[in-house]
DNA sequence: CCAATGTCAGACATACTGACATGA
DNA sequence: CTCATGTCAGTACGTCTGACATTG
């Protein structure tokens, strides 16, 4: 349901009140549920706006880190690493966008058994053209200001520490210390 | 991946450094990363706690909505509606539940061409231990306080407004106004 | 021998499209 | 007649498991 809904009341809300009723308020259910609609709107939004490069936004963010690297050739298992998915869905990622033409296999010349992902010309173009789309819709997140986005950046920051994502810490986290 | 990653050092922070030498600076790119990455972490949490019960979040959440009505009986559309799902989906998702025994499918008395879901006596078992675990683990949220659950509602209530999903405004938002 | 890399097959969950039967 | 409701078939995408060949 990438569409509006268009009801005269907040559905979330809504289930909230009837949860309270039943089992006491929660307000992480609350917090939950409006992060997964978050989650749907926003992925509908960018799958949307990528459709006329026939990318995804997961295809969209193998593309990026394709170009972030100095020789725009990364090992799938770097790509899976970074983009936090599973090692099949970096094949299945690969796999499309090498029938796309815009990356390329290559054997991994520094270890025999890996692979790597080259970008190819046909795929930097694309990155370009999309990104600029990406940007001008600001990634679905126009109704809010830097201040807001920055907010949502940090909370999130402490769920991933939390779950084990990554250290935190003053080396990792953005909040600068007397460094 | 809906495991820990364990790097020492921020993906999508490091995306983010990246990103800004090669495009500028752009809060909302760091911002729906780390949304992405948020939900993947707790649609991870939910479903592994919901396994014992062969139960997913999408379901599970079928199933609470069936307990919050008087007659524990639901048109499949409504469902649809409050769930924020595609009507298909909540075919396919009903299906589950019937061949589970939670849940039976019934002509709608009120409208021939309906459907309504009812909850079976098994199913209200189902939901009471399932909302059990889920508080305990407090929605794969626990690492926050009420106010910043608070702060998530809140922050994502304006995004679902400004997406088209209800009108906003003082009468369905919480925020209180003279009323 | 053990561990890591990537692929493959198969299962599953969700979303969407288009077509359809039924009934309001 | 038109519209709404729900189902079905088919497609796409992503996740995960288990098995496997290859190489470090």
């Amino acid at each position: 349901m990438g569409n509006p809904l268009n009801l005269p009341f907040d559905p979330i809300e809504r289930a909230h009140e009837n949860w309270t009723r039943r089992w006491g308020a929660s307000p992480a259910m609350a917090a939950v549920t409006s992060i997964m609609r978050a989650q749907q709107i926003l992925i509908g939004q960018l799958d949307n706006a990528l459709k006329p490069y026939e990318l995804t936004f997961a295809r969209y963010e193998a593309l990026v880190l394709l170009t972030f690297s100095a020789t725009g050739q990364v090992p799938l298992g770097k790509i899976g690493e970074r983009l936090m998915v599973h090692p099949t869905s970096v094949t299945n990622t690969i796999d499309r966008l090498e029938r796309q033409g815009l990356v390329r296999r290559r054997p991994n010349p520094n270890d025999g058994r890996g692979t790597l992902a080259e970008i190819t010309d046909s795929g930097r173009e694309v990155v370009e053209h999309a990104t600029r789309d990406l940007l001008a819709m600001e990634f679905g997140l126009d109704c809010y200001d830097d201040d807001e986005l920055w907010q949502i950046h940090t909370l999130f920051a402490k769920l991933r520490v939390n779950f084990g994502d990554f250290p935190g810490g003053p080396d990792t986290m953005r909040e600068p210390t007397e460094k």
